[in-house]
DNA sequence: ATAGGGCCTCCCATCATTGGAAGGTCAAGG
DNA sequence: CCTTGACCTTCCAATGATGGGAGGCCCTAT
């Protein structure tokens, strides 16, 4: 008798939803589950090993494809650290390209607020802004990748 | 007779690309624009001036029901500079969420990347570390049956 | 035997954006 | 007048990861 274990325990096992599971098996990131007579999905323990390795590396932000690939590379003997680390560091890349789009965003938000006065007058730089970024309100400047030169 | 634009130039003149345009007109963000007695789209500066609005808006992170707010407010007599605060608001703190997030997997990819030696051995704490996260990190002290440090 | 809960498949929605296909319209030049 | 090419129209689909729900089967406990 194998240890096997039906989706709803593989998930809460693993951490991977049961949608997602079957949604892994789907689009070939998991090799399709064997099944009961009735059809239900079973799972090993190394296929729960699988899903947590998975779960895991969604949980710092690897895509689909990504995760693919260092499975394949997991699974297989004749890896190499470099073949790791050009995945990794590709996400890497992005990772630091997402943080700095978002930072640049951020910094351009709290340029607005700094003349808003956030009270019942209907003057609001912020809008004023989004309306016009050439109106010179405040000469305050912020390099910015949006071409945002005027903020508030 | 009205300055009225076609949708292209609309596109070329706000930065709002032309397939985006009837996409937010079709969605509501904007009102249906005149047409032509051939159905071309019709834009006046008042329209382009919203879709420039639009853009910056987006540039800014803002999601299409933000803005869709934020343009009731700009065309809004009776509105309070705190309103456009608390959407402008809840988003900031939305970009800050998810730069932290961001910055928590930079982090976490970092550390694996410190003992990755990034060579030919097929040794690696990524995988490792993704296999089973419970197991120590970086055993850099650890002696190896051949002498090498256990790195990557 | 019946109720419940878990499982199955299939479809749809998100969010913003892009792409393509198939066809109509317009201006300029031969 | 007719062709050419740029522009416009609508409709449909896909992206990526995930969730929700409908309708139906399976298994176990009462």
């Amino acid at each position: 008798m194998k240890h096997t274990n039906t989706i709803g325990e593989a998930a809460s096992a693993s951490g991977v939803s049961a949608k997602m599971i079957r949604h892994y098996e789907k689009i070939e990131l998991i090799e399709a589950a064997e099944r009961t007579n009735s059809g239900y999905r079973l799972y090993t323990p190394a296929d729960i090993h699988t899903l947590r390795f998975i779960r895991r590396a969604r949980n710092l932000g690897f895509s689909v494809d990504d995760i693919s690939e260092l499975l394949d590379l997991w699974k297989n003997d004749t890896r190499t650290s470099k073949d790791v680390r050009r995945v990794a560091d590709g996400h890497l890349v992005a990772l630091r390209a997402k943080a700095a789009e978002i930072h640049s965003m951020i910094d351009a938000l709290e340029q607005l607020f700094d003349g808003c006065t956030n009270d019942e007058r209907p003057d609001c730089p912020i809008l004023d802004d989004l309306a016009d970024a050439a109106k010179p309100a405040r000469p305050k400047q912020v390099g910015h990748k949006f071409g945002f030169e005027r903020v508030c």
